[in-house]
RNA sequence: GGGCCCGUAGCUCAGCGGUAGAGCUCCGGACUUUUAAUCCGGGAGUCGUGGGUUCGAAUCCCACCGGGCCCUCCA
């Protein structure tokens, strides 16, 4: 039997239905209890013999005769029902031939519990709600196909209740986001998807067109700099969580469109920013998944406070021999990461250099949450210089299950010294590097109104999340990954 | 963009030069407390696509399409 013939089998058994007088797809239906609900009244003694109505997915089906066994599959979780002829009246019985996996039921009757203790609901009244067309997945093996789960994630998610955890535990983070920087005074805001120049970060952008305005358009990349505009216009304590996106590779780390959390805080420094990230992260934790110690792999990450707090000089002394405070400029340093096993192009900077060595060296190293700090300035355009040492930047990373997750910085607010970052970004893509920052004139002009001194974050929501639920792709806590378009 | 692996029934998979298979799903029959219900019977396929080698290709070779993992790219 093919596919198509399961599919004529059903419209063949939705005709029929709808010759016996019955509506496949009503409108509307009253149910009084959830699954869950229902299930909780059997412990309740008084509420014996109180009739409820469920409705919900069918899920199997054991038929012997003159009586089956639905499994009904709702949002709050599953029940079992059982339908008796004897019951429900020989004709309304006979439905139950015109039905099949997946179809929508409602169910009014009393609960009971079998002889096996499972409680049960047995029906009364049985209502159509939906005919399903088509076929569900498998029930022994579930699905597994991943190309399905992606592209069909309706049926990864109705098979696979760790993947429903997955993405219910997702909400539960953003929620818990939002509450935390709520209670903290924050004010959220959203700023423009479709900028002229994207940026706020070294990475190439998606292009598109406003046809009404004659003009290209692109994709954010970042939400930073018109976050810090309203710091210039006096809001203290800002936050966005939005999508951005970045046009690039596709893996496990890496969705071209994914979820950034950025706040900017007036007269906050990095330091206030690493208690804060490690009070908010592992208050996260305990709040989703009940404890600030999480399972990973045969291991588990504690997000206990306090992380620790390594200066990136160290972290990749120790790792690759390589001390590039030791290499003041590009050619030395590329000598000796060469020896290190980094292979530098020669269009690299100095900055580009030091960011494959973490990468390579110190990143996987990373699995409990570690904070990386004081970054050189040729990585970060946008941050403060350390006062003690004007080659370094007041900048953490912090990383998790060996992935960055996040990262933060005391602002620059000198517009001059802000300006002459801009221009050594440009010489650096003149040079070749396509990934630098651009120049945004109208940021520059806010900075020079003047922009207190303030602290800034960005956080990866997705990889946070793969963090706290074990996910070893970013593809298992977004919905809809981005795939290449589909066959046929 | 590069390397390795994968694509066979609606689902999960076996078969790896000689007539396309299993379990579940599906259809018919029996069955009033089943729960991977059971028992009897029956259906189900462009073996990802296109070329090639061969008497003969799901099987070997090449290209393409899609997916996975690793590299590259990427805060």
């Amino acid at each position: 039997m093919g596919e198509d013939d399961l599919i004529q089998q059903r419209k063949d058994k939705l005709e029929r239905l709808r010759t016996a007088g019955i509506d496949p797809y009503p409108a509307r239906f009253e149910r009084t209890h959830t699954s869950e609900q229902a299930l909780a009244l059997l412990g309740d003694a008084s509420a014996n013999d109180t009739s409820v109505t469920v409705a919900g997915r069918i899920t199997a089906m054991r038929q012997m005769g003159k009586a089956s066994f639905l499994d009904l599959q709702d949002g709050s979780g599953r029940i079992q029902v059982y339908v008796k002829q004897e019951s429900v009246g020989v004709q309304p019985y006979a439905l139950l031939r015109d039905i099949d996996l997946g179809d929508f039921l409602g169910v009014r009757g009393t609960l009971f519990r079998t002889k096996t203790g499972e409680p049960t609901l047995e029906a009364q009244t049985l209502t159509v709600l939906v005919k399903a067309l088509r076929p569900p997945p498998e029930k022994w093996h579930g699905l597994h196909d991943v190309e399905v789960r992606y592209r069909q994630r309706y049926l990864d998610l109705l098979a696979n209740p760790e993947v429903r955890n997955i993405f219910i535990a997702r909400s539960r983070v953003v929620a818990a986001v939002r509450r935390f920087l709520d209670a903290r005074g924050y004010l959220e805001v959203e700023t423009p998807i479709l900028q002229s120049t994207a940026g706020g970060a070294a990475a190439r952008p998606f292009v598109t067109y406003h046809n009404a305005l004659d003009r290209q358009l692109h994709l954010r990349i970042a939400l930073e700099l018109y976050l810090k505009r309203l710091v210039v216009g006096g809001f203290e304590k800002v936050y966005e969580l939005g999508r951005i996106f970045r046009n690039e590779g596709v893996s496990t780390k890496y969705n071209p469109e994914f979820t950034m959390l950025e706040s900017y805080e007036a007269y906050a420094d990095y330091h206030r920013l690493m208690a804060m990230v490690e009070e908010m992260i592992s208050g996260i934790a305990g709040e989703v998944t009940g404890s600030p110690r999480v399972p990973y792999g045969d291991t588990e990450i504690d997000f206990s406070p306090p992380w620790p707090r390594i200066p990136l000089r160290d972290a990749i002394l120790e790792r690759s021999g390589v001390d590039f405070a030791a290499h003041r400029d590009a050619p030395s340093l590329r000598d000796a990461a060469s020896r290190a096993g980094v292979q530098a192009e020669p269009s690299w900077g100095r900055g580009k250099i030091i960011d494959e060595l973490l990468t390579l060296h110190v990143e996987p190293h990373l699995l409990q949450p570690t904070f990386l700090i004081d970054y050189p300035i040729e990585l970060s355009p946008l941050a403060k210089r350390k006062p003690d040492n004007p080659d370094l930047v007041e900048r953490f990373e912090f990383f998790i299950c060996g992935r960055e997750v996040g990262n933060a910085y005391t602002e620059l607010n000198d517009p001059i010294d802000q300006r002459g970052r801009f221009e050594e970004q440009a010489r650096l893509r003149a040079a070749g590097d396509e990934e630098t920052e651009l120049a945004d004139e109208d940021f520059l002009i806010a900075l020079e109104h003047g922009m207190p001194p303030a602290g800034g974050l960005g956080v990866g929501i997705d990889r946070l999340v793969m963090a706290l639920t074990g996910a070893s792709s970013i593809r298992e806590v977004i919905l809809f990954p981005a795939l290449r378009e589909a066959q046929r």
